[in-house]
DNA sequence: ACCGTTCTACGAATTATTTCGTAATCAAAT
DNA sequence: ATTTGATTACGAAATAATTCGTAGAACGGT
């Protein structure tokens, strides 16, 4: 591998959470986002410039307000924890993982549907 | 919910997984299984010695190298974590989990086919 | 009985993550 | 200008997870 492996806390994957579905946010607008009552914003805060240090994200410093936004994908970053959890997991198998997502979180007719069509699409 | 959240560290899922496998093992054979070049027996036998007062696993001490097992499912556990991901990075769906874990290179043909044919089983 | 090996127990060090308190800065309103 | 409120920076405490060192008990072979 030439490139950082990404390994986000599950603090950070809120955070991030959040900024892939804004795309642009203040700490003020991620932390109200996740309206945690047990942590304050100044923890808000503080994960955000560690993620910046870490590179997980970027911002705009121009006004006194910074502009948060994420550097790593979306899609990325959900192959690699869904990848990490295959095999720390599932030894290895995504055909197990499928099948436990499924058979426990009442995936609906549509989704069943809509999965079966992906699969076609496969091949 | 009347029962307890059980929330395995990632270093008790590995732990879990070769108890799944084995039934029963001692220390030293769960030690030997995850052959980690990097942290020594008495991690490993910390990492038990916890996870019994967790109630994760239980243990024959009548001879002196005493005999682990998980008590927890491994197919609740399973189930736990898979649910976990869904909600705190798919946002509820399980759909996208799939999606996500197929559109890998870890799926083989086969590996779709055996979820195509439970996927019919699920109606 | 003794020695060498293996085991458990357990405190403590280390590392990672989250949380907060406080100071300094800036902007807006009075 | 002064106050009020919101912001960043950042050290440090609190919490969680992992790792190790060492002591003492148990076992097996000689």
């Amino acid at each position: 591998m030439t490139h950082s492996n990404i390994k986000p806390t599950e603090g950070e994957m809120e955070i991030l959470q959040v900024l892939w579905q804004k795309g642009l946010a203040t700490v003020r607008e991620v932390h109200e986002a996740l309206n945690k009552k047990d942590s304050g914003y100044t923890t808000t805060l503080k994960l955000m410039q560690i993620m910046h240090e870490k590179g997980l994200v970027e911002r705009d410093t121009n006004q006194k307000t910074h502009i948060y936004k994420a550097i790593v994908s979306k899609d990325k970053t959900e192959k690699q924890m869904v990848s990490k959890m295959i095999d720390n997991v599932f030894n290895g198998s995504a055909a197990r993982l499928v099948m436990q997502a499924l058979g426990n979180h009442s995936a609906s007719a549509d989704e069943i549907d809509e999965i079966k069509k992906y699969l076609d699409g496969l091949k």
